[in-house]
DNA sequence: AATCAGCTCAACCGCCTACTT
DNA sequence: GAAGTAGGCGGTTGAGCTGAT
């Protein structure tokens, strides 16, 4: 059931609109509606297709339309967008009054998904891209990308999310690591929430895997050897044999229950895009784990270390369900 | 000042879906 | 139910801009 595209009539123009045909076509719009598309370019003296007319309408002349450069609240929407809905920019522009379909791709293509990858992100599935094998190499180049997107400095908040971001998968990555490392035994959790600091699986292997690392992170073994009765995490530990794993960061994965997914992330994007939401509504993850942040602050001796894991109890975090 | 490379974004292309005949 | 049409959407392109050399 094909049909010839509708600028394939000889003699119809396309490039870039000229200010008389944008006037034209504002005035048409004005006077009638747009109507049909397909009959509007004769009615209105244009010399283009519908289509042709439609796109500059929706996307460029539309009186409606936000321009100027994306704001961090408005960045952030994207993101957690994209990371329920994927590529249907038109439902995302839906979030984002005044912003087009086209603006959003375009924008997500060249700043946000650059953005993503760099900090190590995959910007489809909104990962982490963990190589366990390499990821204490690239831990500088985690870090530095992080730093780097701070001394950037365009838009502070974004920036300082990207780099909890990137901090948190740096830890998250090096739990991974250390997990796996392990076969002697393993761990499940009962707690409701996976995330990075519920890996309990983590906390209980330490003391065989922190002397592995002990020379190289002192700092972070010093912390991940407290002994798990100094916790008051709500984490209820129990032995499992066939589990070496520890869950996600994220659960981004498109394989995943999409029900599911959806029932989260719409909590999620509710909270995010509600600009005057409650402002107690705190982060489960803040809630949940503050019990790591009490002990780090007392026992981290490493500011360094200190300030990442500070930073990533106390920031909301973007990508997680 | 000239050239080049990389980036941005408006516009196009082709496919899909909903609706009509 | 099949065929035709229109609108909408996501992917891609390329002209123009900008900064580096």
């Amino acid at each position: 059931m094909g049909r010839l595209p509708c600028c394939d009539e000889s003699g119809l123009k396309k490039g870039p609109w000229t200010p008389e045909e944008d006037q034209k076509l504002i005035n048409h719009i004005r006077k009638h509606g747009h109507g049909s598309w397909r009959a509007l370019p004769k009615q209105a003296g244009l010399n283009r297709c519908g289509k042709s007319c439609r796109l500059r309408w929706t996307n460029y002349l539309r009186p409606d339309i936000k321009r100027g450069n994306f704001t961090a609240e408005e960045e952030q929407t994207i993101i957690n967008l994209h990371s329920l809905l994927g590529n249907k920019w038109s439902s995302i522009a839906g979030h984002l009054p005044g912003r087009t379909d086209n603006e959003i791709k375009n924008y997500w293509n060249t700043h946000i998904r650059k953005k993503l990858i760099q900090m190590g992100i995959d910007p489809v599935t909104q990962r982490p891209r963990t190589d366990h094998l390499n990821v204490l190499a690239a831990l500088p180049q985690l870090l530095a990308a992080a730093n780097f997107n701070n001394l950037l400095n365009l838009n502070q908040s974004v920036q300082l999310d990207a780099t909890s971001v990137a901090k948190a998968q740096l830890l998250h990555s090096m739990i991974q690591v250390l997990s796996n490392n392990n076969t002697s035994s393993s761990l499940e959790t009962h707690h409701t929430n996976n995330n990075l600091f519920g890996q309990s699986s983590f906390l209980e292997n330490l003391p065989s895997i922190g002397e592995n690392l002990y020379d190289q992170t002192q700092s972070l073994s010093h912390i991940v050897n407290q002994p798990l009765d100094s916790f008051t995490s709500p984490i209820r530990v129990v032995a499992h044999q066939d589990q070496n794993s520890i869950p996600p960061l994220v659960s981004a994965s498109p394989d995943e229950s999409k029900q599911t997914q959806m029932m989260v992330k719409d909590k999620e994007i509710l909270r995010h895009t509600d600009h005057t939401s409650n402002p107690s509504s705190t982060s489960t993850f803040t809630q949940d784990h503050q019990p790591w942040c009490d002990i780090i602050d007392d026992e981290a001796s490493d500011s360094y270390w200190k300030e990442i894991i500070e930073q990533t109890c106390s920031e909301p975090w973007p990508f997680r369900e």
